[in-house]
DNA sequence: CATTTATATGCTCATATGCTCATATATTCA
DNA sequence: TGAATATATGAGCATATGAGCATATAAATG
């Protein structure tokens, strides 16, 4: 009898009226992923705090110089990052304060949040005293 | 840890005092994932606005059961939603309201960012004079 | 110019991840 | 209890993606 129709078209309808735009939706998913890794984090905020350049960021992440510049070019595409070039070496900052304010936020409902490796994620396991 | 110095000691220093742990760092990675994702972002979306059950999910957000189904799961695990059970039917909702504020934030963003389709979404409507 | 140093990038592989399919579990109702 | 409905889950597959390697570009320097 129930033809395809939700079982609270009220609820959905409130959803749907306050949905953004797919387009939306998807930017920032992207957006949202593009911070959301674990080498693209921690440059992030590094970026956050001062401009780098290219091998300082290598060195202070022990990343590979390829892999961190891969990685900027990712945020340089997607306009997260903007660069200065300074004879042989090139700055990377942020491109606006939308990241680094988020970023903040994270991070302090990190720091709110009880057991940031417990159960929050099966990949995170690595708690030790300091 | 030889003497490969860094270009701007100085800069690397600041960056590294206001450094958060790389715990910190990487719960913030992991978190940003779970929301940066073109499934995932819509449905917590959806969830901002009310609770909803598993079935009208897939029916709004056009996914199989199963799929809605896995990413909850994954949701749950991480903490970023909670149940309840009413009979046959699992309401889902956000587990607290750090993504909620944060997914406003986001969109607030997006909507201030030119260069997505940049297609009015309807939780822009309040920009009407101002 | 040739060389050295800093950064960028194409290719490739290994891994991670999301989805579908089939099936299991849970709950209601006859 | 057995059928029906709602949700959960395991396995397998297809795709996406991060990083390493080799090499290319760009700028300073001799």
């Amino acid at each position: 009898m129930s033809n395809e129709k939700y079982l609270d078209p009220d609820r959905v309808a409130r959803v749907t009226a306050r949905a953004p735009s797919n387009d939306t939706l998807r930017w920032v998913a992207d957006w949202f992923g593009t911070l959301g890794d674990p080498t693209r984090a921690p440059l992030l905020h590094a970026l956050s705090v001062d401009e780098l350049c290219v091998g300082d960021l290598a060195l202070l992440l022990a990343l590979s110089q390829s892999a961190v510049s891969h990685q900027l070019r990712l945020l340089r595409h997607r306009r997260i990052v903007a660069t200065r070039r300074v004879g042989k070496h090139v700055y990377y900052r942020l491109h606006d304060e939308h990241v680094a304010s988020i970023l903040q936020l994270a991070i302090a409902h990190a720091d709110e949040t009880p057991g940031h490796g417990a159960a929050a994620s099966q990949t995170t396991r690595q708690r030790r005293r300091s």
